[in-house]
RNA sequence: GGCGCCAUAGCCAAGUGGCUAAGGCAGGGGCCUGCAAAGCCCUGAUCCCCGGUUCGAAUCCGGGUGGCGCCUCCA
């Protein structure tokens, strides 16, 4: 496997920490409101990094936090009047079906800042006893980044001089330094008892806490093998993270940090304070939860996606033939291995997830394959090695492991269903008699509710335009 | 202002020194079909501009132009 390295800048072989085993951590989602498809991407890009390492054999430890604890869910409970709780476990829920209808894994691990506090104040007092980190008067802790002799190489983002905004705060000893405990600020505060005083933790010290505590080894020069997240997230967060955790540790958080590209709109960055957010659970109103995965994961992670329906479109239409594949063997069920096949794919898919030539590899199996049962329509063999094929890519890639029928036929109730059987029904005894004019009435008729249908060797089968 | 990323056919998108520049969508032609649809076959770009390195560059270097991101919460 060779990943890009987000700290070397380039792409390197990947070699664990510890025999096979794999431990990543990726950022997840502040749980103040819905998921937008930027969400959607991060998580199929890691989940997709994910399959190919177990694929390849790696014991892979997959953690995703929670960040439950933050300005804008304060700013949400002070809103609504909700509590916390209910606010964040609403969101995490909604997160979770979202990303469960695009197919990602759940994570092995799934931390919540609020019940990662007592890791945070470990490694706070580490930083104060080490003098890394200073209270101010009001309460508040600062790391400060003047102590760090490595502080900003992993990112090597950090401005030399003023930074266009910045979060002033009096007392601070450099503009850089930033908060590892918020002392309480009032009524209105979120505020949780700790050594240092009432207060809550600043974001940074969270996912250190987190990794610390479900996944880090102690023992060896970085707490865990790959930490991800969105590119935004590279700096400050991620070169925070690794400060912290360094300074408290004498340990390189990460061997290898990755990071994907972002979901534009217009070309723009799609986030909230834009106000171009398009959220999830809008979209799959309109797409199948799957069309939508094989969509976002069709561009490179690292490369930004800008957003447009034409494209996804197009993309389905790209899985369409996956599907219509799979519609012809339909009823196979034994299976042959094509190692051949999953060798090629594999061998694209290892190649820092180069997705485009994995799916060329799709489409090139689904154009021979038809090829192929165009030929010897009854070639039992062929068939198995197809189910097989397409049972690989379903694993490795996460798409083509739904029924072929229901794929085309999704979101047409029951009712609807049968009137189309009938209908098709009557076609067919139309065609029988060689009346083409009630036969194409039929037809047209059964277009006009959306209704595409093919006449294949194996009887009339229809698909929702 | 600091630090980065990107620019390949109508659209999406691989390729990072060398056979005829992958693949998909759209378009055109054909086979198949009662006609369609689906499927299959054929069909398209010299790679933003200028200069350089090299026997040889889309691929390396320099300079432009254009777009985007981070530096403030953010996947």
């Amino acid at each position: 496997m060779v990943i890009y390295d987000s700290h070397q800048k380039e792409k390197i072989d990947f070699k664990p920490l510890k025999d096979k085993k794999v431990k990543i951590y990726v950022c997840g989602p502040t749980v103040y409101d819905d998921a937008h498809l930027g969400h959607a991407r991060s998580s199929i890009s890691f989940d997709l990094l994910r399959r190919v390492l177990e694929t390849l054999g790696y014991d892979v430890t997959f953690v995703k936090n929670f960040t439950d604890i933050d300005d804008k869910i304060i700013n949400k409970i002070n809103a609504t009047g909700k509590s916390l709780e209910e606010i964040t476990t609403h969101y995490i829920n909604s997160y979770l079906n979202d990303m469960e209808a695009l197919n990602v894994k759940r994570a092995d691990i799934e931390p919540k800042a609020t019940e990662s506090l007592e890791a945070m104040f470990e490694i706070i007092q580490k930083l104060l006893d080490k003098g890394y980190a200073y209270k101010l008067p009001n309460g508040d802790i600062y790391f400060d980044v003047s102590k760090d002799e490595e502080y900003c190489n992993l990112s090597n983002k950090c401005p030399e001089d003023e930074g266009v905004h910045r979060v002033e705060v009096e007392g601070k000893k450099n503009p850089q330094d930033f908060a590892l405990w918020k002392a309480c600020k009032g009524e209105n505060d979120v505020c949780f008892d700790s050594p240092f005083g009432r207060g809550r933790p600043g974001w940074h010290i969270e996912c250190s806490a987190m990794i610390k505590k479900h996944i880090a080894y102690s023992d060896t020069k970085y707490q865990i093998d790959i930490h991800g997240g969105g590119a935004d997230l590279f700096f400050p967060h991620h070169e925070n993270e690794e400060a912290q955790t360094y300074c408290a540790y004498n340990q390189h958080l990460a061997k290898y940090w990755m990071h994907n590209g972002f979901v534009t709109i217009n070309g723009e960055k799609m986030s909230k304070s834009l106000g171009n957010s398009f959220f999830v659970k809008d979209a799959l109103k309109h797409y199948p939860g799957e069309v939508l995965r094989f969509y976002l994961m069709s561009t490179h992670y690292r490369a930004p996606l800008n957003f447009s329906e034409e494209d996804l479109i197009a993309s389905k239409k790209r899985l369409d033939k996956l599907y219509r594949l799979k519609k012809r063997i339909y009823g196979i069920t034994k299976k042959q291995q094509d190692k051949e096949f999953e060798e090629k794919l594999l061998e694209a898919m290892r190649d820092d997830l180069n997705i485009s030539k994995a799916l060329a590899v799709v489409d090139e199996f689904v154009r021979v394959a038809n090829e192929n049962l165009d030929k010897n329509p009854k070639d039992k063999s062929l068939k198995q090695k197809i189910i097989s094929n397409i049972e690989f890519i379903d694993k490795l890639l996460g798409v083509g492991g739904s029924d072929a029928y229901k794929y085309f036929q999704a979101g047409i109730d029951e009712d609807t269903k049968k009137k189309i059987n009938e209908m098709i029904e009557k076609r067919n005894e139309a065609k029988k008699e060689k009346n083409y004019e009630l036969a194409d009435k039929i037809r047209d008729e059964l277009q006009q509710l959306g209704i595409k249908i093919q006449d294949t060797p194996n009887g009339t089968v229809w698909e929702k335009v």
